[in-house]
DNA sequence: ACTTGCCGCGATATCTCA
DNA sequence: TGAGATATCGCGGCAAGT
C-alpha cells in the first residue's frame, strides 16, 4: 500500500488482484458474457475485459445495438493460437511470446487491434537477434493479408457496395496499409504524431445473425467504414494523400495519424468514446482536451512518456508498453511465481479451481453434475475454453437422445410417460437404467395386465409385479448375504461388509496400513508416492486430496463459511468452530492426569505434556478420535 | 471413482500477566 | 517486555457416503 499525495491509501497489488480473479472467473467460466469462435475453437471472456483491451472488441462492444451479442466468429485466418495467448495475456498480463507464434500473435495483435501488444512483439524479434528485414517484411505482407480482410463486422452486401464507393481504390487501399505497418511498429514511438481517440460504431444491422458476427473475409470495408462515418475529419480519401489508416476499426486507444507530404504531423480525430467523455480523463496522461470543435476528442501530446497511458486499459502498460518485461514463461507462471513466494503474508483473494478438478468434474464423478449443470462446466481448455456452453447444451441434448433411445427400447415411448415417469434429461443418471426403470417408471397396467417398464415382464397380479420389482429391480439393488440389508451402490455393500466384519482387506505394500476399500488405499498410497495432483493455481501448493485443496483455496478466497451464532466469529474450518465454541460452553475436555489440569485444546494438553512430562508426541494413529485416548497416550509416554 | 466429514498434528498468531 | 497461555490456522489422513 502507498499513500498518494492527496491523501489516498492506494493498494498497490489490488488492479492485480482483480485481474487475477478476472481470470479465475474466466477458467471457470463465470459471469463469461461472450463466446468468440476463431476457427472453430471456442473461447469464452468477459466483454469488459476485451473492450478494455483491444480496439476491435471496444468498437463492437460499445455499440449499444450489440449489448446482447453472445457470441463472435472472428476471421477464419485469424490463429486460434495467437489469440489463446492475446487472451491469456489480457487476463494475465503476461504474454506468453514464443518463437513458432510470435508472428501470428502479432497479427492477431493487429487485428485486435493490440498496438501495444504489436510493439512488443516486434521489439521481441528484435531481442531474438533474428532478421528484422525478414521479419518486418513476413510481418508486412501477413499484416497485408490481415488488413485486406479487415476485422471489421461483415457488411451486408448493399452497404459494401457503397464503402466501395467511398474507398478510392484497391490498390490505394494497399498502400495505404503498407505505409501503416513500419507506423504499427513504431508504436508510440512515432515521433511528432498526434494521437486521437474517436469512437465507431459498427451497425447491428450489419451483423449475421441476432447474436454472432463474423468478421468479413473480404478487406478494407471497415476502414472504409471509418472513414465514411467521420466525415468531418482531415481525412481526404485519394491516392496521392499518405493518410496512414489503421486497418482496423476505430478505437479510442489506438490513433490515427495522419502524415502530410511535408512531414507535418496532425491529428485526425473521429468521435468521442463514451469513455472519454467529459469527466472522463487518465489521470497520467498528458492529455489535451479539445475543445468541442474537436467532438470531445483527447489529444496527447506526442512526447508524452505516458502516451501509452492514454489507452484505456492495457495491462501491460500499467507502466508503459516499452518497459513490459518479455515474458517467456508460461502465462500462469508470471504473477503466480511472485505470489507464491509470499502468499503466506498476502493473502489475496482469488478464486481458485485447479485444471485437476476441471477435468475431473468434467469427466469423473461429478460427471452427473456438469451435465445438470451445463452453466457451472468450467472451462477446460487451458484457460483458453474450448469446450463452449454450447457444447454443453449438446452433452444435454446427447442425454436426452440417449433417453429416449433407452425409453423406445423399453417400450415406454408414450409422451405422457415421459413426462410422468422419468427423470428430466438434465438430472438423468446415464449409468442406472434399473434407477430409470424403478424409480421413475416402475410399471404400468394395460387390460389387466401388469407390466415392467424395466424389462417388460407380464405379471397377472399387482403384487407379483411387486414382487419382481423389489427383487428385480430394486433402488437398492446391493444385497448383503447375511442380513439381507439393501443397498443402492456397490461400494455401500463393500462397506458394509467390512463394517459387520471389521474386515480391511486392502494392505499398503509400503507402512501395512489396512483398508476397506482400493479406493481409500489408492488414495493412502500417495502417501508414500507423493503424487499430489491437486494443484493451486495460485500459490502453486498441490496437496493429495481434493478436498485439501478446497479447504486450502479458502485462504485465498478470503472466506470463512463457519460462523460462531454466540459471538459471530466466522472460521475457516469447522473444527475450529468447534473448538471455538469451547469457549463459550467453558468445556475443556483435554485433562492431563498427572497434574489434574483441563485443556480446550488437544495442541494445549500437547504442549503442555511436552513442557511439564517431558511428553514425545504420539502418532495419531495411537491415540485417535477420544480426547482420553489421547491424554492417556501421551501420559504413558512421559 | 469421487466426495464429504471428521479428526489429528504442528505451527503460529494473539492474548494475558508478572 | 518476555514468557506462558490461549486461539487459530493449515495441512495430512482416514472412514464412509454418494
Amino acid at each position: 500500500m502507498a499513500t498518494t499525495a492527496d491523501g489516498c491509501i492506494q493498494f498497490t497489488r489490488h488492479a492485480g488482484d482483480v485481474l487475477l480473479n478476472f481470470n479465475r472467473l474466466r477458467s471457470r467460466n463465470i459471469l463469461t458474457d461472450v463466446t468468440i469462435q476463431v476457427d472453430g475453437q471456442h473461447f469464452h471472456a468477459h466483454k469488459a475485459i476485451l473492450v478494455a483491451c483491444s480496439g476491435f472488441f471496444y468498437t463492437v462492444f460499445m455499440n449499444p445495438e450489440n449489448a446482447n451479442l453472445s457470441a463472435i466468429s472472428l476471421d477464419p485466418k485469424v490463429d486460434p493460437k495467437g489469440f489463446s495467448i492475446l487472451l491469456d495475456f489480457m487476463y494475465t498480463s503476461c504474454l506468453n511470446l514464443k518463437d513458432s507464434l510470435v508472428l501470428a500473435t502479432m497479427n492477431t495483435a493487429i487485428y485486435l487491434q493490440m498496438e501495444h501488444v504489436v510493439d512488443t512483439c516486434h521489439r521481441f524479434i528484435k531481442s531474438r537477434h533474428q532478421s528484422l528485414n525478414v521479419q518486418t517484411e513476413e510481418v508486412r505482407i501477413n499484416s497485408l493479408h490481415l488488413a485486406e480482410e479487415n476485422p471489421a463486422l461483415r457488411p451486408v452486401d448493399e452497404k459494401e457496395t457503397d464503402l466501395r464507393n467511398v474507398r478510392t481504390s484497391t490498390s490505394s487501399f494497399v498502400q495505404e496499409c503498407r505505409c501503416n505497418i513500419p507506423n504499427v511498429f513504431r508504436g508510440i514511438n512515432t515521433s511528432g504524431s498526434y494521437h486521437v481517440y474517436g469512437d465507431l460504431h459498427v451497425p447491428a444491422g450489419k451483423l449475421e445473425g441476432s447474436h454472432k458476427i463474423s468478421a468479413p473475409t473480404r478487406g478494407g470495408a471497415l476502414s472504409q467504414k471509418r472513414c465514411s462515418q467521420v466525415p468531418n475529419t482531415n481525412i481526404t480519401h485519394s491516392d496521392s494523400t499518405t493518410i496512414i489508416p489503421h486497418p482496423l476499426p476505430f478505437h479510442p486507444s489506438f490513433p490515427t495519424t495522419i502524415i502530410q507530404p511535408a512531414g507535418v504531423h496532425r491529428s485526425h480525430h473521429g468521435p468521442a468514446a463514451p469513455m472519454e467523455e467529459e469527466s472522463i480523463q487518465h489521470p497520467q496522461t498528458s492529455c489535451l482536451r479539445l475543445s468541442p470543435g474537436f467532438s470531445k476528442g483527447v489529444i496527447c501530446s506526442p512526447q508524452s512518456p505516458l502516451r501509452s497511458d492514454c489507452q484505456p486499459n492495457s495491462p501491460t502498460e500499467s507502466s508503459s508498453s516499452r518497459n513490459a518485461t518479455l515474458s517467456l514463461k508460461h502465462p500462469s507462471d508470471c504473477p503466480k511465481d511472485a505470489k507464491a513466494r509470499n502468499w503466506k503474508k498476502y493473502k489475496f483473494i482469488v478464486m481458485n479451481q485447479t485444471p485437476d478438478e476441471n477435468e475431473k468434474e468434467a469427466q469423473g464423478g461429478n460427471a452427473d453434475a456438469a451435465d445438470m449443470s451445463p452453466t457451472l462446466s468450467p472451462c477446460r481448455s487451458g484457460g483458453a475454453g474450448e469446450h463452449s456452453e454450447v457444447q454443453s447444451h449438446e452433452g444435454a441434448s446427447e442425454h436426452r437422445e440417449e433417453i429416449h433411445r433407452r425409453c423406445s427400447s423399453c417400450g415406454c415411448d408414450s409422451p405422457q410417460r415421459m413426462e410422468m415417469g422419468h427423470l428430466s434429461p438434465d438430472s438423468y443418471s446415464r449409468d442406472d437404467t434399473t434407477k430409470l426403470h424403478s424409480e421413475y417408471s416402475p410399471s404400468r397396467c394395460e387390460n389387466n395386465t401388469y407390466f415392467c417398464n424395466g424389462c417388460d415382464s407380464k405379471f397377472s397380479d399387482e403384487d407379483s409385479l411387486k414382487d419382481h420389482m423389489v427383487q428385480v429391480h430394486s433402488d437398492k439393488p446391493y444385497k448383503c448375504d447375511c442380513c439381507q440389508a439393501a443397498f443402492r451402490y456397490k461400494g455401500n455393500l463393500a462397506s458394509h461388509k467390512t463394517v459387520h466384519t471389521g474386515a480391511k482387506p486392502y494392505h499398503c505394500n509400503i507402512c501395512g496400513a489396512q483398508f476397506n476399500r482400493p479406493a481409500n488405499l489408492k488414495t493412502h498410497t500417495r502417501i508414500h508416492s507423493g503424487e499430489k495432483p491437486y494443484k493451486c493455481e495460485t500459490c502453486g501448493s498441490r496437496f493429495v486430496q481434493v478436498a485439501h485443496l478446497r479447504a486450502h483455496v479458502l485462504i485465498h478466497t478470503g472466506e470463512k463459511p463457519y460462523p460462531c451464532e454466540i459471538c459471530g466469529t466466522h472460521f475457516r474450518h469447522l473444527q475450529t468452530l468447534k473448538s471455538h465454541m469451547r469457549i463459550h460452553t467453558g468445556e475443556k475436555p483435554y485433562h492431563c492426569e498427572k497434574c489434574d489440569l483441563h485443556f480446550r485444546h488437544k495442541s494445549q494438553l500437547r504442549l503442555h505434556l511436552r513442557q511439564k512430562h517431558g511428553a514425545v508426541t504420539n502418532t495419531k494413529a495411537q491415540y485417535r478420535r477420544t480426547p482420553s485416548n489421547i491424554t492417556a497416550g501421551l501420559l504413558n509416554s512421559c
